[in-house]
DNA sequence: GTACTGATCTGCT
DNA sequence: GCAGATCAGTACC
């Protein structure tokens, strides 16, 4: 049966609450017609103008995090350290986002490996699922959500959501004590993952 | 044209 | 657990 895409007027509204949404979702990616998917397991929200590890702290708005100031629906791709790392904007008037930390590989687990050049840990990073999924900022920064390239739908459900502190931001003062990370407890493909794996890895 | 920044990754200890 | 690698994008001169 055709699988449907899901909507996502949810990102419209509270951004804590959306990325919670959003654990469990499977993002499918057609690169050169290769397809390649994943569930989403862990994901970080970002506060925009109040956030002092957002790249929208204080409103100031550059080329770099301008998307983050678009309507929900759209992606925010951004590069550092050789990487890239992948968001959805959401709300329509504050510039906040979730950022995708982490999925389970789906679909083309071959071409993730090639793409990877391992069979480890593919996807349990921000920038190891964007390359794993064939994600660049040149084709996907600014777009739409299901649209040809990248599509979301329901995929799984998580028996157990944990909020836990975020990550690689302890630089970030105040901010690193904020629980905004959310991932599916039990579910091993979780950057720092650490304790037992569930027996369905936290699936439903 | 040059300098600097960063929400990371990897390998080594 | 930690330090070093690494690189594109942006800002500034």
């Amino acid at each position: 049966m055709e699988k449907q895409t899901i909507d996502i007027s949810f990102l419209g509204g509270n951004t804590l609450d959306a990325a919670q949404n959003l654990l469990g979702k499977e993002i499918e990616t057609v690169i050169d017609g290769i397809i390649t998917s994943g569930f989403i397991t862990e994901v970080e929200a970002y506060l925009g103008t109040l956030d002092r590890a957002s790249h929208t702290y204080k409103g100031k708005i550059t080329k770099k995090n301008a998307m983050m100031f678009e309507p929900y629906g759209h992606i925010y791709v951004y590069t550092m350290h050789g990487h890239s790392c992948m968001n959805f904007v959401t709300t329509t008037d504050k510039p906040e986002g979730i950022l995708i930390r982490a999925v389970e590989p789906n679909v083309g687990q071959e071409t993730m490996i090639d793409r990877r050049g391992r069979n480890k840990n593919l996807t349990d990073g921000p920038g190891k699922l964007t390359k794993a999924l064939g994600i660049n900022r040149n084709d996907h920064n600014g777009m739409d959500i299901n649209n040809e390239l990248l599509k979301v739908y329901e995929g799984k459900t998580p028996i157990e959501i944990e909020a836990t502190k975020r990550i690689g931001i302890d630089n970030k003062e105040e901010a690193v004590d904020y629980l905004y990370r959310f991932i599916v407890k039990g579910n091993p493909h979780v950057s720092r993952f650490k304790g037992k794996i569930d027996k369905n890895n936290g699936w439903k």
